[in-house]
RNA sequence: UCCUCGGUAGCUCAGUAGGUAGAGCAGGUGGCUGUUAACCACCUUGUCGGCGGUUCGAGCCCGUCCCGGGGAGCCA
């Protein structure tokens, strides 16, 4: 019977017979037989394959096998008599599925840099860390599904391509099926879709409209900025999970991403254990201890004029000077979260001047029922707001912003028939990724990091 | 895109006032009856990021382009 080692090591069926098929990652020979460590992607751990001198390929294949190499094994599981694990197999056989030529495999037994790794992207999945970040993007992944769904959200397939830019949402990446040399003059006309079209930058206004029909509901799947933006905290394909609620103010939307955050990580600390404790090892020391205290806290919630006043307070010099008004620079920002408040951090009520059109303006008329969410170490992980459903309101807004509002009577239909007080917010994947393992940088948490200039596959 | 620091063996790095390159690990061969970053001995490895310039001579100096790290802007 195969099992996968995570399986295996779980139930640990000590005296029976097993098979197990998976990757070598190191072969230590001694004397007459040889250790082999076999990992199967299902988990961090190995097995130990204990192969015998006595195995009829011991001399022609066991001694050749060297990191990468496929193999299946059978044997029988035994207690280890040695430290540094409870159970190993003992070989009855092996086969190897497939070499893995050791003078050019890439992969060596030591560490890696991430940099090296990233230009291996077909490979990096086969260390410890990259294999734990896979892991837990996945469980991750399904939490977040699991979360909305058992609330009553309806998964919302918004559209890749779109010929709407949200507004104030980055550069969109142009879409085209002419072949060059077809020409840009006139060449609208005969484009695929009749009209200008790129990638999305944000499922947000397609989402509200079936928040006009389905009440809450969610979207997660990829967007694309065609920004120059070179950090480790950007991509120009990432995936973004947007909510959107009917019937809901900003105050609800504030609990619901609350409630999401620590449902996420208390998931993941809960069934990815193994991989979260080698992130607390190895890349950031006190994780653990960070995200226990997230869960365990309230987040701190101030207004923007608040925190304006508290920057004005700070007995510190900031490069970007403070006043009401400016948007909020990183430095501000990691200066509330980490210095003053310790832990995650709402900011509401924005000026309206920096803020998108879409954002329901406030009774003071000067700012927008916004909310950012700011997290120690990335900065701003969740951004969000009430939307605008008056339509006076909207149109007037739109004009002063110079947006065509032809161009979005659709979105506008939703405040002309049945409008309705909603909500939402958007949770960028990677940087919660981020947030949850410890990883330094964006490119690590997504399997193909897609930046300016670099796209291998 | 801006500031800043880097790019030398498969990997991580060292390198002399400009004079033709080196250590650890990996890899190869042999040894070792319980190893676990195994260990011991011996051996192999380079268009010193690309292009151009200065010079008798450039890994080292100058110019330019590309790529990466850190920070910033834009944002998720």
């Amino acid at each position: 019977m195969q099992i996968r080692i995570k399986n295996l090591l779980k139930q640990s069926p000590v005296g029976s017979c097993v098979q197990v098929a998976g990757w070598i990652r190191t072969r230590r020979d001694t004397g007459g037989f040889s250790f082999l460590e076999v990992n199967d992607g299902s988990c961090l751990a190995n097995i130990q394959v204990i192969a015998q001198g006595s195995l009829a390929n011991y001399e022609t294949e066991i001694k050749r096998l060297s990191a990468g190499c496929s193999v299946r094994v059978e044997g029988m599981l035994q207690t280890s008599p040695a430290k540094g694990q409870d159970v190993e197999i003992l070989a009855s056989g092996l086969t190897v599925v497939g070499w893995a030529d050791p003078e050019h495999y890439p992969l060596q037994k030591k560490r890696h840099s991430f940099e090296f790794l990233r230009e291996i992207s077909h490979l990096r999945p086969r260390t410890n860390a990259l294999g734990a970040v896979a892991r837990v993007r996945s469980r991750l992944s399904y939490a977040i599904h699991t979360f909305f769904q058992e609330r009553g959200f309806s998964q919302v397939h918004t559209p890749i391509i779109t010929t709407s830019d949200c507004e104030g949402a980055g550069e969109m990446f142009q879409l085209t099926a002419m072949a060059a040399g077809d020409g840009p003059r006139g060449a609208e006309a005969r484009e695929f879709f009749g009209r200008r079209a790129g990638l999305t930058v944000s499922g947000q206004l397609q989402a509200e409209v079936y928040a006009m029909a389905l009440g809450d509901v969610y979207t997660f799947g990829p967007t694309f900025r065609a920004e120059n933006s070179n950090t480790s905290r950007h991509l120009a394909e990432f995936w973004m999970i947007e909510p959107e609620m009917a019937f809901c103010d900003l105050a609800r939307n504030m609990r619901v991403a609350e409630e999401l955050l620590t449902y996420l990580l208390d998931d993941v600390m809960t069934h990815c254990a193994e991989d979260m404790d080698l992130f607390d090892r190895f890349i950031e020391k006190g994780l653990l201890t960070r995200l226990r205290g997230v869960m365990e806290n309230e987040f701190a919630r101030i207004t923007y004029t608040e925190a304006v006043d508290r920057l004005l307070q700070a007995k510190k010099t900031f490069q970007y000077p403070v006043q009401w008004g400016i948007d909020l620079q990183s430095e501000h920002e990691r200066y509330l979260t980490e210095e003053v408040f310790g832990r995650p951090l709402i900011v509401t009520d924005y000026p309206a001047a920096i803020k998108p059109f879409y954002m329901r303006v406030n009774d003071d008329v000067r700012t927008v029922a916004a909310m950012d969410i700011l997290v120690p170490g990335i900065g701003e992980i969740i951004g969000g707001s009430q939307r605008e459903e008056r339509l006076e309101v909207l149109t007037a807004r739109m004009e002063a912003a110079g947006i065509n509002c032809e161009d979005y009577g659709w979105y506008l239909d939703l405040r002309r028939y049945g409008t309705v007080p909603h909500a939402g917010f958007g949770l960028g994947f990677e940087r919660l990724i981020q947030f949850v393992s410890g990883m330094a940088n964006i490119r690590e948490v997504i399997p193909f990091p897609r930046t300016p200039g670099f796209a291998p596959c």
